[in-house]
This record gives C-alpha cells, sequence and structure tokens, in this order.
DNA sequence: GATGAATGAGTCTTCATTCAT
DNA sequence: TATGAATGAAGACTCATTCAT
C-alpha cells in the first residue's frame, strides 16, 4: 500500500475481535448516516454517535472522514463486482443470449440490495479525488464484459468489442439505476429485465455477427 | 414566485445596465469556478472575486451559494430542453427512424456545448433538496418524448408509451453522458450517434409495432 | 455645534420645502420601522425603502444610523418635554395636590401620544454611547420637578428638594411606563392616575412640611 | 424542556469536572464582556477569548449567542427572586410595616450585588423575543407580592390585591434602578430605603384598610 | 484503548456606508 | 440632487481533527 493511499484507508488493522464489530458498526453507522441526512450533513460526530462509539474512537480506525466513506463504497462496489463477475462466469458457456440475460439479472440484482445506499452513494458523493475513482464501477464492469466479449466473440476487432462492452455496461447500469431512483416498482417486478433485453439482444447478435 | 422560492431565485432584478452584466459576470465566475475547483470547494468569496465583484455585491443579487448554482442549471438545463424540444418539433412529420436520428443527435449536441460544467453540476451538486428538482432533466425530457410518441403511435397502450419514452431517454442520456466523462473523443467524432442508433432503433422499430 | 455633535445630527439643514418633506419622511418611517421589526432587525434600507427615498438620499440628510434614531428621540423627548414643563408652568399657583394631578396627568398623556414608539425606543435603543445621554429623559425632567419644587416649598434643604423631586419622576415614569407595557388598559382608562395620586399625595405632602 | 427552548439553552451538559469549569468560565467572561463593553459589540469571539478558551469550545456548550446572555439572565434573575422570596417568606407573620420593609430591603439587596451588570442586562439586552421573557422579573415579583398580600389582606377584591401589588413592585425596582443607574451613593447608604417606605407605607396602609 | 473536551481554520452572510452615473 | 450599484469589514457559527485524561 502506497504512502499516498494510506490516507484513505483504514489506519490500523483491527486484529482483535471487538476492534474488527467496531469497525464494522461505524461502516454501518455510516450507511445508515448517509442514507438518513445525505452526504454534505453527515458529520462524523453524528456517524460516531450512531455506532455508539466516541469520536476518538472513530479516528483510531479511519484517519479522516473521506476514509468513512471511501470503505462503504468499497464494500458496496465490491458486492457489484462480484454478483456480476459470478453472472459472467457461470454464463461462460451458455448461449450469448442467456449469457446477456444473466448479465441484466446481475445488474438489476446488485442495485436490489440496498437501494437506498446505492442512491445516496452515485448521487452526493462528489466525484472529485480519490472518492470517484472508488466509485467507478463503469470501467472495471466494462473490462469485465470486454473480456467476456472477448472470448465469446474472438473475431471481433478489438475497438469494437470495446465500444459494445461500454454500450452494454452504459445501458443496464443506466437502465437500472434510473429505476431505483424513479421507477422502484418496475425494478421490483423485474419488468424491467425484460425491457432490457429487447434493447440490448437485437444489438449484441448484430454486433457479434 | 412563491416566497419560499424566493430562497434559490435572485434577490433583486439588475434594473440597470450595470448590473445585469454584473450578475451575468457572477454566474459565469460561478461556472468557472466549479470547473475549476468542484462544487464542495466553491465558496461565495472565490465566486465573488473571480467575477471581480466584491462579496456584498454577490449576495445583493443572490440570496445564498445555492442560488447562484440554480441559476447556472436553469440555464444549462433550459439550453438542453430547447435543443431537444426543436429536434422533436423539426422531426414531427419525418419517418420515425429519422425522428430517432434528430433525438439522438440533440442528445449529443446538449452535452457538446459545455461538457465540463455538465459534468460538474451532474456529478458533484447535491441532488438533495431544491437542487437536485432542478437538475431533473430526466422526467421533462421523457416527457417530451412521451408526448411524440404519443401522436407518431397512437395506437400504442399509454404505460407502453411510457416506457418507450422512459427508456429512449436514459439510453440517450447514459450513454451521452458516459461519452462526456470517459470517451470525449468517442462524443467529438460523433461515432456515438451510429452506435447509438443501433442500438434503439430496432428497439423503437420493435415497440411501435 | 460641536464638531463631535456633528456626527450625530442631521449632515445639513434643508433650506427648500422639498428637503424638509423628505427629511420628516425618513424619521417618520424611521418611527414605524422601529415599532414594526424592532431595533436590531432595522437597516437602513429598510428604512429608506420605507420612507420611499433612495439610500444615497438617506445618507445626503444623515450622516450615520446613529442619526436616525436620535433625530426621532429627540422629537419624542421633546415632546414629553414640552407637555410636562406646560403642566408644571400652569400649576404655577394651584394647590400643591392639584399640581401633583397635574403632573402625573401631563406624565400620563406623554405616554399616550405614541406608546408603541415609546416601548420600543426605551427598550430597544441600547443605552450606550450618546444614544443614551438623549434619552436620559429622567435628568432633565427631574431637573424641571426640582425647580418648581423649590419656588413652591422654598424652606426645604435643597438636598431633599433634589431626592423628592427624583423620587415623583421615577414613580410617575415607572408607572406610566409600566402601564404601558403591562398594562395597557389601565392607562387607557385613566385608573393609573387616581393610583399615582394616591401613592404620592401622601409623600410628597409630609416631605414638604 | 421542549425543543424550541433548545435554541437558548445549553446544547450539552458538561459531565467531566473540566467542562464544568469551562462553561462557569464562559458565563463569567460574558458578563464581564457585557459590562466592560456593552450588549452590542460584545462578539462570541470577544467572550471566548476572555474565558480563555477557543470559539469552538463555546458552540460546544451554547448554540449561539443569545443562549450565552440568556443563561447569565438565568442566574441573575433567579438570584434576586431568591432574594426577594427570602424576604417575604420571612415577614410572612410580621406586622405588615416590617414586611414592607422587609421587602424593600430585599429589593435593594437584590441591585448591590452586581450593579454593572445589572444595568447592562436591563438597559442594553434587547426585549425582543425571548431575551426578553427572561428579562421579566416584574413579573414573576408582582405575583410573589400578591400572593403574600392575598394571605395578609384577605379582604381585599381581588383586582385591588393586583394593583397594589403592581404598584409596590414598580416602585420598588424603580428607584432601586435608578439609583443604581444615576446615585449609587444613595444606594450605598441605603437612604433610599428610608424614602421608599416614606413612599410607600402610607399607600400600602391605606389600601389594605 | 476509549473518551469527549478542546481546537481554530474556514464559510456564509449582513449591513452601514461610499461613489459613479 | 437623487439613485442604486458596489463595497468590505465584521461577525456568527460549523465541523474535521487533535489531545489530555
Amino acid at each position: 500500500m502506497s504512502a499516498a493511499d494510506a490516507r484513505f484507508s483504514q489506519r490500523k488493522e483491527p486484529v482483535q475481535a471487538r476492534s474488527r464489530l467496531t469497525v464494522k458498526a461505524i461502516i454501518e453507522a455510516t450507511a445508515q448516516v448517509l442514507v438518513a441526512i445525505g452526504y454534505e450533513r453527515a458529520t462524523t460526530d453524528t456517524i460516531a454517535a450512531r455506532a455508539g462509539v466516541s469520536i476518538g474512537t472513530l479516528y483510531q480506525y479511519f484517519p479522516n472522514k473521506e476514509s468513512l466513506v471511501t470503505a462503504l463504497i468499497k464494500n458496496h462496489v465490491d458486492e457489484i463486482m462480484r454478483t456480476v463477475e459470478a453472472a459472467l462466469t457461470e454464463a461462460a458457456d451458455a448461449p450469448l443470449e442467456s449469457a446477456l440475460q444473466g448479465l441484466i439479472h446481475a445488474g438489476v440484482e446488485a442495485h436490489r440490495a440496498d437501494p437506498a445506499l446505492h442512491k445516496v452513494l452515485f448521487e452526493q458523493v462528489p466525484r472529485n479525488k480519490l472518492l470517484g475513482k472508488h466509485l467507478d464501477t463503469s470501467g472495471k464492469l466494462q473490462a469485465m464484459i470486454e473480456a467476456f466479449l472477448c472470448r465469446r466473440a474472438p473475431g471481433l476487432p478489438r475497438a469494437r468489442t470495446r465500444v459494445v462492452a461500454l454500450v452494454l455496461e452504459t445501458t443496464v447500469e443506466a437502465l437500472t439505476h434510473r429505476a431505483v431512483v424513479d421507477a422502484p416498482d418496475w425494478l421490483r417486478s423485474r419488468e424491467i429485465e425484460k425491457e432490457a433485453l429487447m434493447l440490448l439482444r437485437p444489438y449484441l447478435l448484430e454486433a457479434v455477427t
């Protein structure tokens, strides 16, 4: 871990069980406070209080406010990644169409976990500095999809593959995000998956031809 | 304008030519400062200094920091609206396919105006309170597209029309936005328009059948 | 007029009729604004607006905010003085008891003119600096009463005279002021005058014996 | 304590001994600064500096400037109340005349404690909003005297009792206050008590008959 | 390790006053 | 003279962070 990164990661690795619980409580409290009152109004004091620890204890494990959010984002993003990765792995040898279906399903699932947190994280956390970097699911997801396509459509020029991956990732993410924010019912009912498939299947099939 | 709204609009209508210039300079400075150092680090002092006026002058026309950003957003959003609206009007009687082409083109054009500002506005301005409302281009654009589809595909059930409009709006916006942020060249070259058409044409044609 | 005093008096004597009207309007507006929103929240802008003149014009006649209040106080205090003085003059040769009655009546009358203004002037205007001096009705009234007593009870030692004058002035002022603030009905009905007479007559008669 | 009142009371109960000292120091500093430079010119920065703490510490215990003065006033008013209450309790069964003497003495004593603070508190603190309410000794004292009279002169109609109590309270308060401001020697020598008795004894005796 | 008291740089905002037109 | 745009010193208050106990 580089010195620069140290500013945004945890201050010390908690080795004892109690410490690990404390850290977990603080991250959980961060999530709750963010969801409850938004990023701007969230203060380290509020978070410490919510976690049931003193402000001093909070700073024993996290060097600054940003690191709290970073940790939260990491958890959230990692989970999304795992979900999508699992879907792509499973679809490794399936027909392209059902692979797409799996990808869409994974995207939707990823958002159904904690929509409120997702919303606040992606809408209110400022994308400057490192926070933005950590939030960049898109880039990583795109890369995963690109790799998948490389294997499944080896004939496609690399530049095309990249564009198709970008389109897939962007579209799935946008539709699910929009559903989270503006049409939660649509998300819950999974109608959204049908619609996304209707949109992306023809595109994908034509693209890989 | 209601009393509540007064908190977010201008404080005093500039009547003399001099003051109208001042207001313009302040809004312009707000844009520059936001782009240069981001929403969070932008202070009213910085903005005033950048505009070449005293802090007192700034507050003579804008009741608080938020109102500055609101004014900026209004300008930006209005321009996007005008662009899209013009495209839809022009395509009123054109074949559906070229209407779609027009819509995509308008969406791309809207983002080409001031990509840096667009980025900071949509990524860093917190979506809580009124600021979010003003930023809500999506809702308005979706409504415009929905109205257009109603006329062009009267047979479609209303619920379907709404969904299709949502998908069109979300997709065009997402692709362009993504291009602004991650692939400016793609945006400049207009390759993006071809790709979007490739994605949306089959979907739209099937949907309206 | 000394240089120091110049800071708190009017900037220039208005010689033309129009100017005199303007000055009057400004003082009147000061009174209205003070009564309406209190001393602390009253701003020179508000006062100018209320007077229907620009802030620049206001400063053409009054060098600063304090001078506005000073002028207002002067008017108010002068009127009180005139009222009391008239009462004492009229009672110059009357029996002591009816002189007291006249004094009390004058005191009450003085407060009945504009109770709201009186209240705000005496409760909210800070008594530091010169403003306090101008508000000092007590001292002047006490002196007037003392002079009156000197003539009517020449045998009384001067020190006693002074104390009696102080008690008279203080008591009448306090009762009327209290009535203005806490018991306006009592003031309007003039019951207060009877009560004050009941309190002060025995005292005065015994004192001058 | 209601949420609304929270704005004017302390923010956080000091639990450690250290912080209790801090709070005391801040209140004491408030008194000193008010006496030294007056209410209007007193700033929270000045007060914090005077107390030897940082501005942040001040705001940890007091939510705003007003609450500082409120705390001060509460202390001061409570002490006055206690003094007068003790006097009335002690005089519960004494002859009316010595009860009056006790009341006057208590009134004078109450002002001898910290005349300078009393002066600034009652002359410079604006009587609007809650500050006024807290300053309202008169109402409470009047009620105490009224209750006392009810017991000692049960035959008196209630309306008369109220008026007599008002007159007693107003007069004692006015004379002592006047002494504090304009004639400190008179206050110190206690001559004032004799004079007040001379004024109020005949009135009280006649009133309760 | 935990606590919470203390810190103070940094922001927003007001308003009396000046000055160009 | 009148106007109102412009000024900027000053003040209230916040909150991330440190440190003594």
